[in-house]
DNA sequence: GTCAAAATAGAGCCTTGGCTACATTTCTAA
DNA sequence: TTAGAAATGTAGCCAAGGCTCTATTTTGAC
C-alpha cells in the first residue's frame, strides 16, 4: 500500500478514460443485439435513427466495430454481431437492467434512471454490479 | 406523449453524449479547486500528474477552460477559476460526495466506490440527484 | 549573480466521433 | 422493366483530447 495520493487519482482518472472510450462501442453493440432480436436486422440507418446521429457517422463507427472483431458487415447488407459481440452485448444489456433497476429500488423516477443509466452503465465496475445484484436480493 | 421509441432513445444518447463532452471539464474543474484549497495553487505540472496525461495535455484543456469561462490563467503563472468555475466545482464536488455515499449505502467496497464514482458522477441528473439525497437521509 | 534544472508553452501528429455533400447501389411501385 | 426513392457508402471537414518533441521562461542551488 502507500501509494502515493496523486498515483491514486491518475489511475482512477485513467480507468475513466479507458471505459470512456469503450462506452460508444457498448451501446452499438447493445442497440444492433437489440434490433437483430427484435427487428430480424440491423441497417445502418436504423441505427443512425436510434442512436441520433447521422446516418454516415453509424457506418463509420460500424467499421470501427468491425475492426474491433465486434461485428460483421458486407457492403449494402446490414450489421451482425461477431461471437465476441454477442457475448459483449449480453453483458452490456445484464449491466443496463442492473442499473435502472437499482435506481428505480431508490427512488429515482423512471425516466431518469432509464436516461442517466445510460451513461451510468458504461463506469459500473464487476464490484460494485455484484454489489448492486445483492442489494436488489436483499430487498425483494 | 406517445413519442416513437427511436426519438426517445435519441434523445437519451444525446443528453449521454452531450454529459460526455463535459465530464472532462468538470474534472479539470474539481480537480484545480481541490489543489487551490489544498496547496494553495493549482499548476499544470500538479494538474498533469494528478491526471495521469502528460503536461501538454493538461496546458491544452486548461485554455478550453479559459475558452469556456471557467478558469484563468497567465503564462507561467498557475490556474485560477472563475465565479463560474468554482459554482461548477461546488456542484461537482457535491455529486461526487453523494454518488460515492449511495454506492457506499448499497454495499459497494470503499475503491470501487471511488473509482466509480469518477465516472458515475458526470451522468446523474438533478432528479437523480434529489432521490440520491432523500435515500442518504431517510436511513441515516 | 549564474546557470542548470524544472516548469511552462507551443507545434505538430494521431484517433475518435461528430457533420455535410456527393456518389453509388438496391428496392419498389407504376 | 424501369425510373425514382431510399438506403448505403465515400470524401472531406471540424473539434476534442491524447501524445512527443522542441523552445522558452522561471526557479533554486551554489
Ligand atoms: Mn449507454
Ligand atoms: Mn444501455
Ligand atoms: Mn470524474
Ligand atoms: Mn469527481
Amino acid at each position: 500500500m502507500e501509494l502515493p495520493t496523486e498515483l491514486i487519482h491518475a489511475t482512477r482518472f485513467g480507468k475513466t478514460r479507458s471505459a470512456q472510450s469503450t462506452a460508444l462501442l457498448e451501446d452499438y453493440v447493445e442497440l444492433i443485439a437489440d434490433l437483430l432480436a427484435n427487428e430480424g436486422e440491423a441497417r445502418p440507418t436504423d441505427i443512425a435513427r436510434r442512436l441520433g446521429v447521422a446516418h454516415a457517422t453509424a457506418i463509420k463507427t460500424v467499421s470501427r466495430l468491425k475492426r474491433a472483431g465486434l461485428a460483421t458487415a458486407r457492403p449494402y447488407r446490414g450489421v451482425f454481431l461477431t461471437e465476441k459481440g454477442e457475448a459483449l452485448a449480453q453483458r452490456v444489456r445484464i449491466r443496463h437492467r442492473l442499473v435502472v433497476d437499482v435506481l428505480r429500488a431508490i427512488g429515482v423516477p423512471v425516466e431518469a434512471a432509464e436516461a442517466d443509466a445510460e451513461g451510468i452503465e458504461h463506469y459500473v465496475s464487476e464490484a460494485t454490479l455484484q454489489a448492486f445484484a445483492r442489494f436488489l436480493r436483499g430487498r425483494s
